[in-house]
DNA sequence: TAAAGAATAATTGTTTACAATAATTGTTAA
DNA sequence: TTAACAATTATTGTAAACAATTATTCTTTA
């Protein structure tokens, strides 16, 4: 705990969504203000500030008097997260072609995080494996240069993370690379139902990896792990 | 004031929010605590979790140590705003369209609306008026039946309005009530390429309505009071 | 032994008080 | 008369205290 005091309940949002993003931070999980006050040192007003946040955008459950837990996405609110993520991110691709026909789009960061996908994609821990697919949808968003868009966005990616955490196999990684390439490249060509097509069987290629019959062995309880 | 004394912030956004959509709370207003919590009742603590939430949906503009003001969009911000309802507006009929083919959607709530709007779009006010557009577009994302969908668009609504204040002429309605029928029966019949077509120009047709050479006569001097 | 109830502990909900900052008003001097 | 500075007022920022609620542990009893 740092001796200067900490104030920005911004700090708190961005702590708890890379810990969702890396999968660190499970499903389920309950987040008590006072332990956040003593951990890192934010005092409990800004704690609860930032907590409040992270429930609108639905990545933290409120309960009266029982404070916050990390979500734990339904199948049926997998199924609506993917649905938004397919609108929202049809959108992104429209402006971003528009954008490419247009010459006004640099994808020099989409192109070294694609270049960087294909590099470590088979090295990589699962953590890092995660946290770089979003990193992928992040940055296409903020190409867009629409902070309307991004915030649309935002929440949705780590949400995606936590349903993967509940209804996937944890070896098998959450989103397929090369289908990252192919949009990209589909963007390039301006190819606007290339392009489009190609967000919307990624998207779809994720939801049907997620298996949802057997979910009660990744529930809260204990048994899986002293079993 | 009441005596029992009212608790939820929730209270507060819709309170600054319907005020927005009737087009009474103009863009640049400042909002105090104190006032707030004089005029209405609620706490101070209770004001500024109802003021956060709407900072975060953009509605509202934070300047460290001077509170909140209602947000006066640029034009840049205004183009992005109608690029960023484009998106998810899309995305809304491409939803509708789909649950329409398989016969999951009811319609009904947004055909009263639209009797309502060619009923009364003669007679009402132009607070009145703004308020019944809005509704059309926050409708038809309620009927998606996705609740991350909802959550995206709500705050771009209000803030259409916000734009509309600043930058359009007050006496022309700010929405088309034809187009509005048009989109409807594109859906009704099964045709998303046409419903997409429909909500685009629906919505250029907004951008374009509005004047971003003269906003300097909308702000918040009181020239246009006293000359 | 197990279940029910009581007592305790921990956590959240809310308000209030005080500190810090900004805006306004008042005063003085050039 | 105006501009700069000082004093005051108003508002926001933060933390801490207390109340209310829930969870847990302990005790009792059937």
């Amino acid at each position: 705990m740092s001796t200067t005091i900490k104030q920005n309940p911004e700090e708190v949002v961005n702590l708890v969504f890379e810990a969702i993003l890396k999968n660190r931070l499970k499903p389920g999980v309950k987040l008590s203000e006072i332990s956040f006050q003593e951990e890192f040192g934010y005092s409990r007003s800004v704690v609860r500030q930032g907590f409040d946040k992270l429930v609108d955008s639905g990545l933290l459950i409120y309960k009266k008097n029982q404070g916050v837990s990390v979500a734990y996405p339904t199948e049926g609110e997998t199924k609506q997260i993917y649905e938004a993520r397919k609108a929202i991110e049809n959108g992104v691709i429209m402006i971003l072609v528009d954008k490419h026909q247009k010459n006004t789009l640099d994808l020099s960061v989409i192109d070294s995080l694609i270049i960087k996908e294909q590099k470590l994609h088979h090295n990589l821990e699962h953590e890092e494996l995660t946290r770089m697919s979003c990193d992928f949808h992040l940055t296409l968003a903020e190409l867009c240069d629409n902070k309307f868009i991004v915030d649309s966005l935002r929440p949705l990616i780590p949400l995606s993370t936590l349903a993967a955490s509940v209804y996937s196999d944890p070896k098998s990684s959450f989103c397929s690379f090369s289908e990252h390439y192919d949009l990209v490249e589909a963007i390039k060509s301006n190819d606007l139902k290339k392009a489009s097509e190609s967000i919307n069987i990624h998207l779809d290629h994720c939801v049907q990896s997620l298996n949802f019959n057997d979910k009660a062995i990744k529930n809260n309880s204990y048994s899986h792990i002293f079993s």
